[in-house]
DNA sequence: CTGAAAGCGCTTACAG
DNA sequence: CTGAAAGCGCTTACAG
């Protein structure tokens, strides 16, 4: 910069004030432009960020606990170039039970004086307590852990395509429902309000194949097995494919519904019934309460409306005869 | 800083230097530590990065000029992972047609002055010039442009792969070969040693499904048709289905392998064979490499070995029989 | 081992 | 409109 107003032949003040907009006489203007085109003067935003009190620099921590459902790679595109576009960059870190653990990342991020946290599956941790005292917005994204309920929350409202989704099988027969969990994920049928005169069951299995199999195999064998199995993926595609190795018809002897759809879900064999959601309306409302909280409002939970829909395919339908008694 | 000295009783100076592990007394240490402690005091990495030459914090940019292939998370994961255990955070940018263009994004990256970028898809672009000006390492990851050979390059090695397909394919009959290149990507082939006795072509299209459907018909249609055909996805997947409605069979009149693996094409309607990449394996490299460069080694290109696996599957068969003459 | 002081590259009252 | 100067929060010779 002193070269820029060397060159310029003004003072690092006028550099500054003409390369942001302060009012400076047109002359000066151009020179300082000049000498900074020459130079390739890039500004140093850790300089900057000194004395004004952003850095505009967004966190964002995405905690998959099992398994990463790509399609998020999406969302993460489309909020990325919002919050780009508004003259942040994001600092993006995907946690995983390897490597470093939330806590320490969190405070890195602190560390970096993030304006603002992006937090997808929102588990508490001690670092929020920090973000709160330092006055940093914190969103959380897709899931919130009820022990962080004083952060705002954004998610999908999967509720009419829940609904629609057990309405139409009911239709189908269907009155004993199950919904597969995997470690201490919390199942998602209770998330939503209960439909008259169904069942739900929670099945819950470990990590890995064999868990799942044992599990397919005891509702091969059970009185009365459900007749329709909630999961999400990987573990409702790879449902389809153990159902098969072991004899278990689907639809047939069981209906199958993901609760994340997958891009080529049908193309598949069996062509797997699916709650769809759309990604981009996420992406944007994420973003839309951000800067919201960067400009200083208030921002409440957001539910974004009309942003899931029950695409039915063939893995779904008749419910099986059920044995007298 | 100045109230973690103040309240441990010494100077900003000890202060510093008790927290970075330089010689300080037991007694300061421990009330250095005590204090920090207390008060909450996180450091702040602008101000550190002013004084010291390192931000730690690395750039990405995501280059997708058509469809991003989402797999490619589990390599982001991988690579993030390793990076944030040498204890650098990593600035995330995906680049597409519409939002900020790819020369803002890279000078942005250096006006955060990071300390190295990753670039995934290398294209020419002036910024790379101020990269390589102040003496930032640059690592193109999966592509690079002719155009910027000059930058060390991490890549799988997918020739053993490609090789393994093809001759697969020739033992079944196959003789005539395509590529279905979408826009003006670059056809895949052409990276690899040709085989002998067999013709290449490459079909190339636009955007959108239409165009793709054009092609089939015309393959249907054509005297000298190819019996395989090679594609990513989605392009790969699209063909499945649209070979089904126009009532081209897979791979009785076209086998079609797919030069990217998807994580659910073992449970397709046709399996798609397809060449499987080992992610995990670049990330590492990746990181490797550029660790190396970040501790001032010179990195050159790195071909990832046995990182790329033909599998295949049902939409690959014996060649249709060839029309006489 | 310790601390006063200079300086990293900016921005912003402030006085002219 | 302009520029000298202070200051953002750190680190690092340097002198003690």
């Amino acid at each position: 910069m002193h070269a820029v107003a060397e060159l310029a032949g003004c003072s690092t003040a006028t550099v500054s004030k003409a390369l942001n907009g302060l009012p400076v006489s047109a002359e000066n203007l151009r020179r300082v432009y000049a000498a900074a085109e020459q130079l390739g003067y890039v500004p140093n935003l850790a300089a900057r960020s000194m004395r004004q009190e952003k850095t505009m620099t967004l966190g964002m921590v995405v905690n998959f606990e099992g398994h990463p459902r790509s399609e998020l790679l999406y969302t993460f595109q489309d909020l990325i170039a919002n919050m780009e576009s508004a003259g942040y960059s994001v600092l993006l870190s995907i946690v995983r039970n390897e490597g470093l653990d939330l806590d320490t990342l969190l405070q890195r991020f602190l560390a970096h004086r993030v304006d603002g946290l992006f937090y997808w599956q929102a588990r508490p941790s001690n670092a929020l307590a920090w973000y709160e005292r330092s006055n940093i917005p914190v969103i959380a994204v897709g899931f919130r852990d009820p022990e962080c309920a004083q952060l705002p929350f954004v998610t999908l409202d999967g509720a009419p395509a829940f609904a629609a989704a057990c309405r139409d099988l009911k239709a189908l027969g269907h009155r004993d429902f199950a919904e597969i969990v995997v470690d201490r994920a919390d199942p998602l049928y209770k998330l939503y309000p209960r439909m008259r005169g169904v069942r739900w069951r929670e099945i819950r299995i470990g990590h890995g194949e064999q868990d799942l199999r044992n599990a397919v195999e005891k509702l091969l064998t059970g009185g009365a097995a459900p007749t329709v199995v909630f999961a999400a993926p990987p573990t409702s595609t790879q449902l389809l494919s153990i159902a098969g190795e072991l004899g278990l018809a689907v639809p047939g002897d069981l209906s199958v519904v993901s609760y994340f759809d997958l891009e080529d879900a049908g193309l598949f064999r069996t062509p797997l019934s699916a709650i769809r959601t759309d990604y981009d309306k996420l992406g944007d409302a994420v973003a839309t309460a951000m800067l919201d909280a960067l400009s200083g409002r208030q921002v409440g939970d957001v539910m974004v409306p009309d942003s899931a829909h029950f695409v039915p395919r063939a893995s779904t339908g008749p419910a099986r005869a059920r044995p007298a008694g």
